[in-house]
DNA sequence: TAGATTGTTAATCGATTAACAATC
DNA sequence: TAGATTGTTAATCGATTAACAATC
């Protein structure tokens, strides 16, 4: 196991590697070897092993890799196994999509709590999860612990909640409001789902031809 | 102006570009050197100019770039002035929260259409556009026409609704589904969104410290 | 044992950065 | 004019691929 920094192309690669092992595993599959995993992924065996490499000894000469037990190391890199807590700000469309549709706890992750302004929700609570007034925010903090923020506030007041939410002590912020986050207190992570750059992206993907 | 592949790297920055210009010509800023464009963005000078010069010659010795023509210039690298035109495939939470709070039209796209099953919304309409039921979908895109799918479908039916997509007609895809999506004819691009694969990066990131 | 496949080292390829002549 | 800044060529850096000894 070599101990360097992972380059970032390695853990966007991570995630499919996991959903990947899942896939084969809910099918049955046993044993699979690196070549094998590359094919279906797009990538080469060398990347593969070269990529997992970075983490330990996962597999055996002459056989492959064990996909069940693959799939465990893989989560437990990216940290399935460590108990993170979130708190959702923000219970519009969007968030109410991921409270309903995403299954956050698939991930490892306690969605604990939301967050918002408008009173018809505040004090209710949706898929199993309370929703409490912006106001309240610190205070539940301050009692709850959470280390990643979930971002579905309106752009214009995203900054301000941002810092909050790192005031209050949360280490990671999944930003999927269209605004690039200020926010550059020095061990925070921000994730940005920006909808707009990926759609700009595949616009130009498809302008290509004549 | 080279006139060579441009990388998937130059395009992923391109619509960050394109952002902060926009927020840089709200702002009342006439003019920008690829110095300070760098700056704001965590980028060297050299590569934003590396960048645009996969595309043509913006900018002036001396002076720099003018804001709001660089700022068209992009636009029209990403494709905002082609006319393209999308439908919507899935009008549940995710769906509607792109309806309602999603701009298509500031990136060029008109969304024209929603599909679902659902009887309560088929036939009514979201944030003025109409949805239609999915049985619909090839008769609708027969007589209109578009070149992007937006998949906000339930996973399971994912792979079945692009299929569908593609024969109609369609060129991308914007998939919002946990699936990896199997379509794989030769020049239909598929920009997928995955929240899962975005929350585990971030798992991953804020898991590193001791 | 023979065949398969790993982990790792070396070679290649591509992307980022630096340097600089051209020029506004 | 002098200073600033471009576009581009060359140098560096990092990531991907290929090769192969080790070994299950």
């Amino acid at each position: 196991m070599k101990k360097q920094k992972v380059s970032s192309a390695v853990i966007r690669r991570l995630p499919r590697y996991y959903r990947h092992l899942n896939d084969l595993h809910q099918a049955g599959v046993e044993r699979i070897s690196s070549n094998a995993l590359g094919a279906s992924l797009g990538l080469t065996a060398s990347q593969i092993r070269q990529d997992l490499s970075c983490f330990g000894e996962f597999g055996q000469q002459g056989y492959g890799y064990n996909v069940s037990s693959l799939r465990d190391e893989v989560a437990d890199i990216l940290g399935v196994n460590r108990g993170h807590c979130a708190v959702i700000l923000g219970v519009g469309n969007l968030g109410r999509a991921l409270m309903e549709n995403f299954h956050f706890d698939r991930f490892g992750v306690t969605l604990a709590a939301a967050f918002d302004v408008v009173p018809e929700i505040v004090g209710r609570s949706c898929s199993g999860v309370p929703v409490y007034h912006t106001d309240q925010l610190e205070e539940y903090l301050t009692q709850h612990p959470a280390n990643i923020g979930v971002l579905t506030v309106p752009g214009r007041v995203a900054n301000r909640v941002a810092e909050r939410l790192v005031s209050a002590g949360v280490k990671g912020i999944w930003n999927f409001t269209n605004i690039e986050l200020t926010v550059d207190a020095p061990d925070i992570v921000v994730e940005d789902v920006h909808f707009a750059d990926s759609l700009l992206a595949l616009n130009y993907m498809i302008s290509e031809a004549p």
